[in-house]
DNA sequence: CTTAAATACTTTGATAATCAAAGTATATAT
DNA sequence: ATATATACTTTGATTATCAAAGTATTTAAG
């Protein structure tokens, strides 16, 4: 590994921890001391709009729909999202966020738009393409190796 | 958001959650089944050369010393670090890996490698400098971010 | 139509990671 | 010589996670 690439290396490291323990961090401390860090991520995965099935959540969050269950209980009891049932499909049980869940996933989105920003106010149009053409790949990258390793 | 600054974000969630995944499975179902990746973080903190203090290290991952006694516990156990009394002041605990621990450290190091080796194959050295030049960025507004919140 | 198989979710029991607070041993300062 | 500070460990509680077993509903097969 060159120098180069060990940098970016460290860098990666390093914004991946922090990115940890800020997120965790910002909550615990703040307006919404009962939500952790992994259930704003719940709440970012239901997301805004329409309703999610549970199997699409779970999905998602790259987690088990058992897991989902006892995430989605806790959610409910503290008033962040709400479970309806399908009428096509009863088995099929549909999240949605309420009021004070819907604040949760726009502050959230707000710090993630900072991340953003932090990265690309210093850069030129052009250069935005550059960092955004990087991260494709990566996550292209990352894509094969999940499914490749799942074989599907 | 505008549409570019949201689809960068996009591929920074998706990315962050594959990487957790993957990370977890690539030792889960390989050779060293009982290792979990958050002691594959730890080992990785260790590092290879110096040894480092339990307060050196639990700085580095962000974590109380206490929860890292515990891993330290757990890692000695199966064989991945060892403990070190420091001579010149008996209350420090130094932290070294095995040679078991020096394999796993590798095989985690060749995994970075390759992230960081699909984002820079596609680039040329300038547009290298400028991924370096946006996640430098990054890492100081979350630095910023970290330290303030903690006013030191 | 009835039954078997598949699907969508929930429940349960076990394990890992984490923290805060209390405890122990050693070093430093008064 | 004693008090305070530092470095670590232990303990008790909480959260996130999975696999496996269980429930309800839908789809397929006979």
């Amino acid at each position: 590994m060159d120098e180069r690439t060990n940098l970016i290396n460290e860098l990666i490291v390093d914004i991946y921890n922090d990115i940890m323990k800020i997120e965790g961090e910002a909550f615990r401390t703040g307006q919404f001391k009962d939500v952790s860090i992994t259930e704003v991520h719940t709440i970012e995965a239901i997301g805004m709009f329409e309703l999610k099935s549970m199997s699409e959540v779970a999905r998602t969050l790259r987690i088990t729909v058992g897991t989902l269950t006892v995430a989605t209980n806790n959610l409910v009891k503290k008033g962040y999202a709400q479970r309806y049932r399908s009428e096509s499909d009863r088995r099929v049980v549909k999240l949605g966020l309420t009021k004070k869940g819907r604040l949760i996933f726009r502050m959230h989105s707000k710090f993630h738009a900072e991340l953003v920003k932090s990265m690309t106010q210093i850069l030129t149009d052009d250069e935005i393409d550059i960092l955004e053409k990087a991260l494709s790949s990566l996550n292209v990258f990352l894509k094969n190796k999940y499914f490749s390793e799942k074989s599907e």
